[in-house]
DNA sequence: TCTGGGGTCCTAGGACCC
DNA sequence: TCTGGGGTCCTAGGACCC
């Protein structure tokens, strides 16, 4: 008997945030966009009721925004990462072990409660998260992660639940199985779905019952681990543990398209400067940076260039300055005059936590230098992303992204908090 | 006019080296 | 007529996830 396996996952999530502390967003339709205030990302069930689709762009809704009054904002990430915290501290004394999937997602390994009602258990924690937080959750049961989110989605999308869904009962599973269209199963992405359907597998059951040979040939490694998760045999353990990560990334698309060098320069200068933040916030050090930046490429009758190049920073560092110069020499060995780039990033590889990276034969101490950085970090961290900048960066931001509508740092923020009148 | 950002894993060809 | 093999690194791109 495998343990039992439970996945949390937050409705609507970044709506429900939002809601928490904006009384008018209750009952109308919602939407979050993504950074640049690009497309949908988030939509609540009055949204999702009108036909908006995840990713949907918003320009493309203009209309129907008039029309139906849909309240439409920018993501705010402090918001929603700081809720977050706050979801799994509610979770907190459900389980020993948890393995915080994604932002609004948690596995929980069950093992040690298997004797309980699992089902009056899972409610009992959506109480407990409603009631600190006002997030309205679902959660999924079974004996595998891939179970478990089917659970989940059954929850979500069959009333008859009442949240919470128990897969470890035959007949439940199999009648929810029935009904799952394979594309719809976790890790089936666009590819894989177009070829199943090819070979008429159709639902998650077919997919269940597929000779594992076949998976093999038709999504490798991956997809058989997929069918044996289907079939109740645990491939993915709930691993507690964060794993090391291999890269981090800041990458940006620009409000306004960038021809010239140095504009192109004051972005990734400012991105080196975020991604050096990020290391040193997690304690690590980077041993490659990559340096990337592209056209329009979804507009395929202007010219297109795409270019990204590697420098191996050596020693290994989180010194922005350092990350900074690589970042020079990287976009100047890929430059080309004559395009209008919408999009460039900074990519970090070869992490390792600072105090077990290689020591070279000529490196000095440079004390001075760790504390010009975590001066850095204390300022903008207490006065605001833009207190001190380097002279490449500059104030003058001709690229930056467009946040029209983003809802106040209501809980990360003292200015921001929300004053009650009596 | 306007289409996100941050991850992981995998594959493949070319350059380069021994 | 008649191709070396194997390793690593770089770049690019596909597929999937949230």
């Amino acid at each position: 008997m495998t343990t039992p396996i439970a996945l949390i996952d937050c409705n609507s999530y970044y709506v429900s945030c939002e809601r928490a502390f904006d009384a008018s967003l209750k009952d109308v339709p919602v939407v979050v966009l993504s950074n640049n205030d690009g497309c949908v990302i988030a939509r609540s069930a009055e949204s999702k009721a009108l036909g908006i689709k995840m990713g949907d762009p918003i320009h493309h809704l203009r209309d129907m925004v008039r029309r139906h009054g849909i309240r439409v904002l920018s993501s705010n990430y402090t918001l929603y990462g700081d809720m977050q915290r706050r979801v799994i501290a509610a979770c907190e004394a459900f389980a020993r072990d948890f393995e915080i999937y994604s932002i609004d997602e948690t596995f929980l390994d069950l093992a040690g409660f298997e004797d309980r009602d699992l089902v009056a258990h899972a409610q009992a924690m959506r109480n407990q998260v409603q009631q600190w937080t006002t997030i309205p959750t679902c959660v999924g049961i079974a004996g595998t992660k891939t179970l478990a989110k089917l659970a989940n989605r059954a929850a979500k999308t069959d009333p008859r639940f009442g949240g919470v869904a128990d897969l470890r009962d035959d007949a439940v599973r199999r009648k929810v199985m029935d009904v799952i269209e394979v594309g719809d199963v976790w890790g089936v992405g666009r590819a894989t779905a177009t070829k199943l359907l090819d070979l008429d597998i159709r639902t998650a059951a077919a997919l269940r019952d597929m000779p594992m040979k076949q998976a093999r040939a038709v999504g490798t490694v991956v997809l058989e681990r997929l069918v044996a998760e289907l079939r109740g045999e645990a491939a993915n353990a709930v691993e507690a543990i964060e794993p090391q990560r291999k890269g981090m990334a800041v990458t940006r698309s620009f409000g306004t398209p960038v021809t010239r060098f140095d504009h192109l320069m004051g972005a990734l200068t400012e991105y080196a400067m975020r991604a050096g933040e990020k290391l040193r916030a997690h304690g690590l050090v980077a041993g490659r940076l990559t340096a990337f930046f592209h056209t329009n490429r979804h507009r395929p009758d202007r010219p297109q260039y795409a270019a990204s190049r590697a420098v191996t920073l050596h020693p290994m560092t989180a010194d922005s300055l350092k990350l900074i110069a690589a970042a020079r020499r990287g976009a100047e060995r890929a430059w080309r005059d004559g395009y209008a780039f919408t999009k460039a990033g900074v990519i970090l590889e070869n992490l390792v936590a600072s105090e077990l990276r290689p020591r070279t034969l000529f490196e000095e101490p440079d004390d001075r230098r760790a504390r010009l950085m975590s001066a850095l970090d204390e300022i903008n961290g207490r006065f605001g992303k833009w207190s001190a900048v380097t002279a490449s960066q500059g104030f003058k931001r001709e690229w930056k992204l467009r946040a029209d509508s983003r809802s106040p740092a209501w809980t990360t923020r003292l200015s921001d908090l929300p004053l009650v009148k009596t």
